[in-house]
DNA sequence: TTATAATTTCAGTAATTCCTGAAAATTCAA
DNA sequence: TTGAATTTTCAGGAATTACTGAAATTATAA
């Protein structure tokens, strides 16, 4: 760690921290931060070197961060170690980070509720608990289909949706003026939007 | 956990391994999915009943969940102990959640980040590394302002939104057919977003 | 092939986090 | 006030997770 920089060291030891919150330890969370604000491709060793980790502890570190898709493994011409290093563009680190994240924290209860909600409920506190269980599952299924759609989108396009922020709303309400029989369920047919709109 | 029937039981006991992936631990993650399918409010020894852990366990674990906003503490007329009941809708809990994780996985970084850009860099390597650093502050900033704005919206207003996924980028389109000077960068000028769409 | 460089595995230990029971503190009815 | 009911604190043991070093495995240049 002496071989880096103040500025460069307290970016890595905050990663470090923020790891456990983000439920990837210590030395992954130092691991990614040094690649990413190294801004080129770094070896096992070297990285070992920069932050005296044990050899094997990076090669787990290492193997942990390509499963989240957050560096990408290259090789140098003329060596045959192995270099890793992240995303260049920040959108793809951010995207690879939700995605993962989803389909780690939001699949395996979408999953586990879908079973639930097929039983037949065996008591009345049963409905109750089904009920708020449908709740649930329906919130988690369109916020997560929204997911996946809005991360098609370009970083272009996300910039400006982003920096539109609430005035989106807007649209909407544009949307219903035009709309014919303004007394339907707003959120029951969004599927004309396109057809109002364009 | 006799007393809960085996559907509640998966239920109670998926939260419980998932918390360790929410930054809470097993406990926490159990009393939260008891509260939240009970559909009731519960005192802190029915929670004890329920779940056999131990009643300071379960101290510890309903002041964490008020800490992340997701049980409100209540009272009912003639008893004295503490009631416990997750908020009503599941938009709010949703809210709840997104806000505490912001509050605590997102600000420190960026005020970490504000910090290091402040320095003025000794090093070429340093402005690498605050390159790198600015890129990541500014695209959260930007997510984080954008949640802000979007969260304000009402519950029907988000579902709007989220049911109408990818297609708001058509509105973008629109914006643009209508702007005078289509050449200027979409992103960087969306302030009169408002002015053309309505 | 063989030798060596590079990486991974894994058992054991260190560090951290979780949970309990006992004791202390708080609240409130009498 | 007093004292019983309720809640919280906290030290220490239990359980889990992180990290290391040695040995095994894999890859590649000669």
């Amino acid at each position: 760690m002496e071989k880096l920089s103040p500025l460069t060291q307290r970016f890595i030891l905050h990663f470090g921290e923020m790891g456990s919150r983000w439920g990837i330890n210590r030395t992954v969370g130092q691991i990614y931060a040094l690649l990413y604000v190294q801004g080129k491709p770094l070896n096992a060793d070297e990285i070992v070197e920069y932050l005296s980790f044990s050899r094997s502890n990076v090669s787990m570190g290492l193997k942990e961060l390509q499963a989240w898709r957050l560096v990408k493994l290259l090789h140098l011409p003329g060596d045959r170690r192995e270099y890793f290093e992240p995303p260049k563009d920040i959108w793809d680190i951010f995207k690879a980070l939700l995605e993962e994240r989803r389909r780690r924290e939001v699949e395996p209860t979408l999953s586990m509720l879908r079973d639930a909600l097929l039983e037949n409920p065996s008591s009345e506190s049963d409905k109750v608990a089904q009920q708020r269980m449908r709740e649930m599952y329906d919130l988690i299924e369109l916020s997560s289909s929204w997911f996946d759609d809005v991360q098609r989108l370009s970083p272009e396009t996300l910039a400006s949706l982003m920096k539109m922020g609430s005035k989106v709303k807007k649209l909407l309400d544009v949307r219903d003026k035009f709309r014919i029989g303004g007394s339907e369920d707003k959120a029951a047919a969004p599927d004309n939007v396109r057809d109002v709109v364009l």
